[in-house]
DNA sequence: CCGATCAGAGAACACTGTTCTTGACAGTTT
DNA sequence: AAACTGTCAAGAACAGTGTTCTCTGATCGG
C-alpha cells in the first residue's frame, strides 16, 4: 500500500509528533514563562503520560534546548526578512532594519526573548554544539555590516587611550580564526558591540518594563531615536 | 529581670530571626538563582520545619520581594559608596563610576543581578509600595547628573527629526510630578536613557555571558571604553 | 495567675522532574 | 506466515516542591 520509497508510518508519525510537542512547547513557553516550563503539562495538552514524553526529549533541559534553537531561528529568520528588501540599501539603513525587528519580535515573544537575552536558566548551560548555528545568526549581520568600516567616527568628547585599550581587549578575539572576522578591526568591533548593546539594553528595557509601564507616549519614535543614535555611534557621517 | 522597657524575648528572637531567613535566603540566591530558590531549602538550613517560615514570610514571592529590596539597596548603597567621594567631580566621571559601580556590583552578584534586570519571574511583579523607594535610587542619582544639562552633544550622522520626535515621546514623563525630574528636558532625558541603556546592555552582555565566555583579553578595560562611549553621548565635550 | 497570642511541629494535598517496568504494536528477517 | 527486534506508550514509584491545616507549648499583657 504505501509506496516503496515511503518514509514509514513509524517514522511519519514521529515526525509529527515531535513537531507537535515543540508547537505545544512553545505555546506554555509564551504563556507561563521558562522557569514554570512544565513536562507534564505538555504532557498533559497532547494527551499523553508524562513518561512517554521521554522517547521524544531526554529532558526537560533538553526540551529548553529545543526551544532556544527554534527561537533563535525565528528570530534570524525575522531579521533575514526585513534585511532582504534592503539587499543593495546603505549599511546603516540595515542597522537600523535589524535593530526594529529585533525590537518587534521581542516584543511579539517575550518569553522567546527572555529565553535568549534574559537571565540565564540556573544549572542549565546550553549546549553551544546546538545552540551556535541558530545562535548567531544575527551576529554574524551585524559583523558584515560593520566590516565595511575601515575607521570609527570621532566622537566630542571621548577619551582617546580609553577608547584604544578598550579594542585593544578585542584583538585576540579579532584573531580568532573560528570566529569568521572578515577583516573587522577591534576598534570597528568595539563600536559595533557598543551600538549592539545599546539596542539591546534599550528593547530589554522596553519588554521587561524595567523602567515601569508606559514610559513614553510613542514607544517606536523612542526607539527610533535610540536606534539613530546607535547608527551615528558606528557609522557616524559615512554613506 | 528584663529591662522594663526592653523588647521582651519574643521580639528579640523574632527580629533576630527574621534577619537570619534573609541571609540564608540571599545565599541560596547566590548559589541556585531565583527560580531555585526553595522555602524548604531554606528552612532546612534554619534547622525549622517547613511550614513555621510562613509565620514570618507570607509566601514565596514575599521572600523574593525581600530579596529585591535588599539587593536594590545594596546596589544603591554600592553606588552612594563610590559616588560619596567624588561629590565635587565632573558629571561625566561621576557617570563613569555609576557605570562601573553597576558592572563591579553585577559581577559580583549575578543572581542578584539577574533578579533586578534579567528576565521578569512568571507570574510575579514585584509591589511597586515595597520596591520603589530602593529601586529608584540608583535612576534618582543618573537623573540629577543629567540635571545639570541643558543640550545635548550633537553627534554626526544623527538624524534630527527623527531625535525630536523620539525625545516628544518623553513629554510627559517629563512633565509627571510623581517622577522629580528636576527641570529635564525630553531630548536630555532621552540621551540619558540611551547611555544608561548602553551600560546596562554591555553589563548584561557580560555579566550573562551572551557572547559567550572570554570575548575580551581585558573585560575592565572594554567596559571603560564603552563607559567613555557612554559619556560622549550625554556630555560630548561639555565640562 | 490566666486567658490571649504567637512559634513551631507535623501531617497532608497537589504539584513537579525523572526513572523503571511492563505490555502492545510496527518493521524486518527468516 | 512466523519469529524476532526495536519503538512507543502507560503506570507506578521516588524525591522534591509550595502551601495549608491542626495541634502543642511557650511567651506575653493584665
Amino acid at each position: 500500500m504505501t509506496p516503496p520509497t515511503a518514509p514509514g508510518i513509524r517514522a511519519r508519525n514521529r515526525a509529527a509528533i515531535e513537531t507537535e510537542i515543540r508547537r505545544v512547547a512553545r505555546r506554555h513557553l509564551a504563556e507561563s514563562g521558562a522557569a514554570a516550563l512544565s513536562l507534564r503539562a505538555v504532557a498533559r495538552d497532547l494527551d499523553m503520560v508524562p513518561s512517554a514524553l521521554y522517547r521524544y526529549v531526554a529532558s526537560r533541559d533538553d526540551l529548553l534546548t529545543l526551544l532556544i534553537v527554534d527561537a533563535y531561528d525565528d528570530l534570524g529568520d525575522a531579521v533575514d526578512a526585513a534585511l532582504g528588501p534592503l539587499e543593495d540599501a546603505a549599511p546603516r539603513s540595515r542597522f537600523v532594519a535589524i535593530a526594529e525587528t529585533l525590537r518587534t519580535w521581542a516584543l511579539e515573544h517575550p518569553a522567546d526573548y527572555a529565553l535568549l537575552f534574559g537571565s540565564p536558566v540556573p544549572d542549565y548551560r546550553a549546549p553551544a554544539d546546538r545552540t551556535n548555528a541558530s545562535g548567531t545568526r544575527v551576529y554574524a549581520r551585524l559583523l558584515t555590516l560593520a566590516a565595511g568600516l575601515r575607521t570609527v567616527p570621532d566622537l566630542a568628547g571621548l577619551d582617546e587611550a580609553t577608547q584604544l585599550e578598550g579594542a585593544a581587549a578585542l584583538d585576540t578575539l579579532v584573531r580568532d580564526p573560528q570566529v569568521a572576522l572578515t577583516g573587522v578591526t577591534p576598534l570597528v568591533l568595539q563600536r559595533a558591540l557598543a551600538a549592539w548593546h545599546l539596542v539591546h539594553g534599550a528593547v530589554t528595557s522596553e519588554v521587561f518594563e524595567q523602567l515601569g509601564p508606559d514610559v513614553a507616549t510613542d514607544p517606536v519614535a523612542l526607539f527610533a531615536a535610540t536606534a539613530d543614535l546607535a547608527t551615528a555611534v558606528l557609522f557616524g557621517d559615512a554613506d
